[in-house]
DNA sequence: CCGTTTATGCTCAAAGTGAGCAATACGGAC
DNA sequence: GTCCGTATTGCTCACTTTGAGCATAAACGG
């Protein structure tokens, strides 16, 4: 399951809402805004940070705002940290959540999601279809086609900030409300699509998810979230859990073992319900070789 | 040729040093940073920013040290904009400059660089030949190997940055001497490996650069730097800029044409200096049709 | 010892890619 | 006017990559 790092934050008016970790950063203490984010989080939450990389800034005006919640302007730099969770680590106030609790139309594990169908879809076709919809210069009716793969279109599993955005223009998700944008005045009771978080978080995650995803098809980030030794299995179990969708076996296999990102260990790996599987780990000197596969036009001659 | 909005800084002791153009946000005053962005760059240069995207944010300590010069902390958030230059428009201290004037290392339209051959590689074999150099995790010889294509290894044309920091590091470009890092000491007179800029703004412009070579693979915003109707050839060219290395013709044509990211116009255009070259126009509706073409895994079956 | 379950090996067709040959058509030189 | 150089455009062909599925191997539970 993946799962976000969140703090349970229980002074919130609606009962208590999840966020995420944040905190100041300032200059006088740390050299660099990465160290900066290490320090505060082990001493937050006592949890050394791996790998990490800027994600985005956020400073839109509003984005702090909540119900009667009037704050001061805020500009957040996000940054993206993978780690394993490791169970001895036990946190005072924060806890892990999985990501599908905040966006369970991402989750494509066990096939479409109902909540498609059944809630998103006709909600968004309505909105879509609303009168000086089509004025836009991108057609509602399109953006939806291509972000919730209706009609057709393949599902973009990167495109997580895009159907989160889309969701919350159409008024479908709780932050909309406190934003002014509320479907409820138009369609009667606002379903609960997905869990919502505090301030902007959601919006965050949503790019971080997206990032995520588009990242472990480029870069050998996955291997930070799995225990050095694995078998392919479990590294594709990881792969699906982050991407949403099922992954071909035996050709996953053959991805990972051509593209020498693996090497394995000697090992075997017992009782996984059937024939032994055979351990693998990360060969890093991957990185050395490959410059960074995924490349699209490459250089030719004249 | 690819160029770049500079503003020339005439304040400087050592004469007058091109930077990129920046300025304050102020979110009394702009809802979002990038409203500020465009307003603020409208009312500097007159220049009105098509596509703008965010690019990173610097802010380590020390990135505004300069000389003498002890300046307050500065968090700067890069936007990068891409446009045609319009001759029309006649700025007061901006001028474009060729990327190439920063960066002579990147441009392989003529093949190699010389300076590569020249200055570059034995100033960086030496470096790291150092001692002590092979205690790093990744040792400075990979690296250095890796990011300059030596022996064997492919140019990678996304890895501007990189190439640009293990310069810095080697003590290798002007920028380097006010953090402290000379290499005159060790090795004798520090050799112009292209222009120095302002502060940080050649490693911002490194970000840029190294964004936009990735970004064009996967997204069609090389047509924010074409006029309304081009030749294929024409296109070509514009990417080969860009990207650095030359292209393979016919395969290039096969590729845009079948991708759908163009469409003819029905016109040619003569005096090419042979044969007349039909034009072609942006297919819009390719936004529509394809996800986002680039993806490495894809969703199968079981 | 057999059936179930998972791991792993292999094949095959379809699509995509790198490279180059060849024909077309204009502009300029003679 | 004809020829030649140059650039555009069409096409082939071998090779690689990719999607999908069949088949076999090896533990485990009864």
């Amino acid at each position: 399951e993946p799962v976000v790092l969140v703090i349970r934050n229980e002074s919130d008016t609606a009962g208590a809402t999840d966020g995420l970790p944040f905190g100041p950063f300032s200059p006088v203490q740390h050299r660099t805004l990465e160290s900066g984010l290490r320090a505060w989080v082990h001493r937050q939450t006592g949890l050394e940070l791996g790998y990490a990389e800027q994600l985005y800034t956020f400073g839109d005006r509003g984005r702090h705002a909540q119900l009667d919640d009037i704050a001061p302007h805020v500009v957040s730099i996000g940054y993206l940290a993978l780690t394993q969770v490791k169970p001895s680590l036990e946190m005072q106030n924060g806890a892990w959540r999985s990501w599908y609790h905040f966006f369970p139309w991402e989750d494509w594990r066990r096939g479409r999601p109902e909540i498609l169908e059944e809630t998103i879809e006709p909600r968004l076709r309505e909105w879509a279809s609303n009168r000086n919809a089509a004025a836009q210069p991108v057609s509602r009716q399109e953006r939806v086609r291509m972000c919730f793969a209706l009609d057709g279109a393949t599902w973009d599993e990167e495109k997580v900030l895009e159907r989160y955005e889309l969701l919350f223009e159409a008024g479908l998700v709780e932050e909309a409300a406190r934003d002014g944008r509320d479907a409820s005045r138009h369609w009667g009771e606002r379903p609960r699509l997905g869990v919502p978080m505090q301030y902007d978080h959601r919006r965050i995650l949503a790019t971080a998810i997206g990032r995520v995803r588009a990242k472990i098809k480029y870069r050998p980030v996955i291997f930070e979230l799995m225990p050095d030794d694995f078998t392919l299995f479990e590294l594709q179990r990881t792969v699906e859990a982050i991407l949403g969708p099922h992954l071909h076996k035996q050709n996953f296999r053959r991805l990972v073992e051509g593209a020498g990102l693996v090497e394995p260990t000697g090992e075997v790996k017992m009782r996984t319900g059937g024939r032994p599987a055979k351990l693998y780990r990360f060969r890093r000197e991957v990185l050395l070789e490959r410059p960074a596969p995924g490349v699209r036009v490459k250089p030719g001659k004249v």
